[in-house]
DNA sequence: CCAACCATGTAAGCTGTTACATGATTGA
DNA sequence: TCAATCATGTAACAGCTTACATGGTTGG
């Protein structure tokens, strides 16, 4: 189970999908960071198939082979690893972006744990500049380590402010996010 | 040459150390980001010098075996990378952290490059928001594209603020850095 | 004397990348 | 009819992680 496996089970949850159809969706959105290309994906799709998260169902009008939907197992899984404790925070977004949307507490909890996981690995940095460690760095290496803690703390910005986009969506109607 | 093998070059340049030196680096500072650990940088340090690029110099007092340093097609290939223009903005900081401190004009186009690829890309982030492909999106993704768009401004951003402090360092004498 | 650290490696296994192969269908 | 796109794969290779193995040295 890789931040692949992960990703093609939300995509396939969201709709079930061809494995062609899968790898469009990795090169035509912002998601083609993470990987994309038939290489990793139809082995990843397979591996899945064989664990028993997903299945194959023949569709009458496609013309394609078979679309693939989620098991109650692939279900399992993909639900545990959206609402672990944020660690990995390059993964963070992925799991957000799949993260159901009615699930208000789930994304809550998330924006909690990522925010705190951002703040404090930026606090971490500082305190790598300020004490011990950073004598006899050379003033371009902290603004390099700067840059780190620069993006952390956009992170940290960022969890506040989406509490705050959901929040006004939810007392309002809804505006245009962003 | 992977990111890792440069780093490890970046490394050597700064000063000749043994591959347990080196591991110490990468477990010791925010360069951890970039691997660490024996199976991959005694590896790489492996094929480092079969490829002409270090050298083991056994050092008299040393007690440990010796310690690599570069040879003149290390240095060259370190140089090139260092040089080259900003297209991974993971690789980027790595880059940047090892750039000559004495090569302002490196510094400078680095500077340039890598403002411009975040740049380019946050407003790609932007389209993509505004235009096609965003129509069927779930607000909630938008919020998710808009982390890394703020990242890439942050980066944007980053570069204009380094671009300042080093105008700083020359013009007045040397204050702390952030 | 024992724990911790110096110091270097190897082997198994997993992922992912690139590049290639194949064949059907569709639109200009 | 030719190019593009649908659709699915495989093989070779590179790289990293984990875990293990091995020994020397040093400080409490």
């Amino acid at each position: 189970m890789t931040p692949l496996s992960y990703a093609l089970l939300g995509l396939i949850r969201m709709l079930p999908r061809s494995g062609y159809a899968l790898r469009k969706v990795f090169k035509t959105t912002p998601l083609g960071n993470y990987s994309s290309s038939p290489g990793s994906i139809y082995p990843a799709l397979k591996s899945l198939e064989k664990l028993g998260m997903v299945q194959t169902a023949d569709a009458p009008e496609a013309r394609g082979k078979g679309l693939y939907h989620l098991t109650s197992a692939g279900e399992a899984a993909l639900g545990q690893w959206l609402r672990a404790p944020v660690d990995d925070l390059g993964e963070a977004m992925l799991r957000f972006a799949f993260l159901p949307e009615e699930d208000e507490a789930a994304i809550a909890a998330f924006l909690d744990s990522f925010e705190a996981a951002a703040q404090e690995r930026a606090t971490g940095l500082e305190t790598f500049l300020a004490g011990e460690g950073a004598t006899g760095m050379s003033s371009k290496h902290r603004i390099a380590v700067e840059h780190g803690r620069r993006n952390l703390e956009a992170s940290a910005d960022w969890a506040r402010w989406a509490r705050a986009q959901f929040r006004h969506e939810r007392e309002k109607g809804n505006e245009t996010a962003r």
